[in-house]
DNA sequence: AGGCTGGTTCGACGTGTGTCAACATGGACT
DNA sequence: AGTCCATGTTGACACACGTCGAACCAGCCT
């Protein structure tokens, strides 16, 4: 695994490396239709500008998108980032 | 997915969530015999003293374990680990 | 015993990260 | 227009993290 890689697949393994993104992140992707609004998922013990922060971290991190529809801002998965990720752990698990 | 939950799985991408760590488990992972010594494993670009540091690190997160044969100190990964990782991955990949 | 090599631990320094309160933005509704 | 509500942004602070050099431990070798 060269550096530019591990580079690249660490930032992935980073967002997801705090409690409260991996519940923002586990609540979006579980939640009906595969995207959630702001305004469901922001009970995580935290305040909501902290929410907000970290929501901002997983989409720089390419494991999210947002779009805003009228007064609220859903938030979907990227299921490809997700698969690649599942990949890099799968590889080590075969051998 | 309980505050209880995210904290442990959130230990464990925080531990890859670093180049240098992924690197290191990625090289014990796919090395000969699924394990390897530090020595084989220490070019990452970081002193070596770092490089024990994230070993112990990854240790602590539960994906790997060590053992100390004469001189030389081996490496395994923890293939029951991984797989709960992937499927906690998979899971929204799926959905 | 004494030295040599491989690994770990310690102490310290600079940087990054999570968190919040306060403020700003942007759309809906009257 | 003007107000309200849902989000995002800013600034600031404490804490954790990555990194290194130096000191320290654990086995082999002569």
């Amino acid at each position: 695994m060269s550096a530019a890689e591990a580079e690249t697949a660490a930032r992935m393994f980073k967002a997801l490396g705090d409690p409260v993104r991996l519940r923002l992140f586990s609540a979006v992707a579980s939640h009906e239709g595969g995207e959630a609004c702001v305004c469901d998922i922001s009970d995580v013990g935290v305040s909501q500008p902290t929410v907000s922060h970290h929501l901002k971290k997983l989409k720089e991190a390419g494991l999210l998108t947002s779009e805003r529809r009228g007064t609220w801002v859903y938030y979907r998965v990227e299921p490809s980032v997700l698969a690649a990720m599942g990949q890099l752990l799968a590889i080590p698990a075969a051998a």
